[in-house]
DNA sequence: CAATTCGGGGGG
DNA sequence: CCCACCCCCCGAATTG
């Protein structure tokens, strides 16, 4: 039965919950419980739980071994509804939300804490205002109006979805915090050894890293520290070679004794400092790494880890991923997903037909657009949706609107609608903030704002987008916004995926353990691996459907079943 | 002294 | 010369 019920939890640590009718009013008598997990596992039978925030319920849940269907996020739902709203950067919190719709002061949102190194499954918080309890009459008001500013919505049906996979997302991210990655320490010790050398006491730099420096020196004749990147550039400038940074694309560039050993130098200071010894002590506890996930934490949907860098593992430091005795991962990485996506928005004809196949889509758009390669195909796909203004590609990009008119105009127009400060949106409703007015989070997100100078709105549009009309800031916003619908419908219909996997592991022993845009890692026993390959299959076509409704587009995984990350692929 | 910015490199 | 987009994280340098 899909039984609605809602749930607040009250100060004193219980709980007050209720059922609710489909129409999303209190279908019966509140109910005082003295515990949150026990209210919850006493009612197996809810499909949906109503609550303030997954961040809060989630994890208590977790740690008492109780596991809910599905769930509604509140404090989530309010920040996808403000942006749909072009209310971007309000205060997201159920309070704020009361205050609104109650008339009285809103509550600024609280600084979110970052994460502390070794943390465990935080109990103990600091004294916050998000801790502030809200009665359970107060959150079903502000669920009632949420309902119908869903109604409200450009697109009601698809705003509900979107609420509810952001929510399911929520949920995921909560699971997979409390599962950590697989994660052993002693191989990832062996691989540190292997690249830097032994470590010096004290906390020195590596045996390998001395020497590197000690080759850098000899090269230039003078005692130079390669990870001060003024010091090296007056190094080369003193040999008579002029670089302008100390990047590893210029370096590559030149003609000198000291780059070999200057670019291995940055590659292993890098592993040492951000993946190194002390980032094994910080973040790695029992066998696990538990980078905390944030679903929702950035502008387009793309997932956000709190602390320990979870989504920018080294390939090198992978191999410490390796599965527990007996078990198994599945590593599964969609396909080409940003330009299958883009097919299925832009209902580009062509583009849907190359995406309607499970075969490399790269290759398709090669053999059909023009006479280059994959390579530049790929080169060409990626420039149209990231806005590229210039280089090599630009020419390939040229005939991809010739054979793609329909899919490069859908990003041209969202660029325009960016470039005019107009509210752009992912498939199923999530709003790119517009710049005009956007309070401190757009700024935070990396949104240019506008200048004086901006001549953008003076301007009559020719049919076709052209860049070069508006000013600096202005084009910057439609490349982000061009970006924002693929990027972002893309995110949308991952969330989806996540859902449905998360439903049929349900049934199993396996574990959702990693995510990371367009990857998923599940952790399994390795007879369950083969239902887990299919599931993702499966799950990867309902998400598709579900997202996009009736496409040609198929959304293909390459999936490994490995027992070490690294051998994936 | 702490807070912010910069330069460079990691992930997709 | 490399690109464009979204992020995280570090140490050093700079600023308040």
């Amino acid at each position: 039965m899909a039984e609605r019920w809602a749930l607040a939890v009250a100060e004193d640590g219980g709980v007050d919950v209720a059922p609710l009718g489909p129409d999303g009013l209190p279908a019966g008598p509140v109910r005082r419980e003295p515990g949150l997990a026990e209210a919850v596992r006493s009612r197996p039978d809810v499909a949906r739980w109503v609550w303030r925030s997954t961040a809060e319920t989630g994890p208590r849940l977790l740690a008492a071994g109780v596991r809910v269907e599905r769930c509604y996020d509140v404090e989530a739902a309010e920040t996808l509804l403000l942006g749909h709203e072009g209310r971007y950067g309000e205060p997201h919190s159920a309070a704020a939300a009361l205050a609104r719709l109650r008339g009285g002061p809103v509550p600024p949102d609280p600084p979110q804490r970052s994460a502390e190194p070794g943390a465990q499954s935080s109990l103990f918080e600091p004294q916050a205002v998000h801790l502030v309890h809200l009665p359970l009459s107060d959150l079903l008001a502000v669920y009632a109006e949420q309902q119908r500013r869903h109604e409200r919505a450009a697109y009601p049906d698809r705003m509900r979805l979107l609420t509810a996979a952001e929510s399911a997302g929520m949920l995921v991210a909560a699971e997979m915090n409390h599962a950590g990655l697989p994660w052993r320490a002693d191989v990832h010790r062996e691989v540190l050894h292997d690249l830097l050398g032994e470590r010096y006491a004290g906390g020195g730099e590596p045996r390998r890293l001395t020497e590197l420096a000690e080759e850098v020196s000899a090269a230039f004749g003078r005692r130079v520290r390669p990870d001060l990147p003024a010091d090296v550039v007056k190094a080369f400038g003193q040999a008579g070679v002029k670089v302008g940074s100390t990047r590893r694309w210029e370096l590559e560039s030149l003609d000198h004794p000291a780059v070999k050993p200057l670019i291995e130098y940055k590659k292993l200071y890098r592993i040492w400092v951000a993946h190194g010894w002390s980032w094994l002590q910080d973040w790695v506890r029992d066998g696990r790494f538990r980078p905390e996930f944030l679903a929702g934490g950035t502008v387009t949907g793309r997932w956000v880890t709190n602390g320990g860098g979870g989504l920018q593992i080294p390939k090198v430091i992978r191999r410490a991923v390796v599965a527990d005795p007996g078990w198994r991962l599945v590593v599964a990485d969609a396909d080409q997903m940003e330009p299958r996506v883009l097919a299925a928005i832009s209902r580009d004809p062509g583009l849907m037909e190359v995406a309607g196949r499970e075969s490399d889509l790269y290759q398709s758009v090669s053999d059909r657009a023009f006479s280059g390669d994959r390579a530049q195909a790929k080169l060409a796909v990626l420039g149209a949706v990231y806005g590229q203004t210039s280089g090599d590609g630009l020419k390939n990009l040229a005939a991809l609107r010739r054979r793609f008119p329909g899919a490069v105009a859908y990003v041209d127009d969202a660029a325009r609608a960016g470039e005019e400060g107009r509210l752009v949106r992912t498939w199923l409703g999530r709003t790119c903030p517009p710049a005009a007015g956007a309070a401190d989070g757009a700024e935070e997100a990396g949104l240019p704002q506008d200048d004086p100078s901006g001549l953008s709105d003076s301007v009559d549009h020719p049919q076709e987008w052209v860049p070069g009309y508006a000013s600096t800031n202005a084009r910057a916003r439609g490349r982000f916004a061009r970006n924002f619908v693929v990027q972002g419908s893309a995110a949308d219909w991952a969330l989806l995926l996540l859902a449905g996997l998360r439903q049929t592991c349900a049934d199993m022993t396996a574990e959702l353990v990693f995510f990371q845009h367009d990857e998923v890692i599940v952790h399994c026993p390795e007879e369950e691996a083969a239902t887990v390959v299919a599931a993702i299959r499966d799950a990867a076509e309902l998400a598709g459907r579900l997202t996009f409704g009736p496409t040609p587009v198929r959304f293909p995984f390459t999936t490994a079943v490995v027992e070490c990350y690294a051998d994936a692929k």
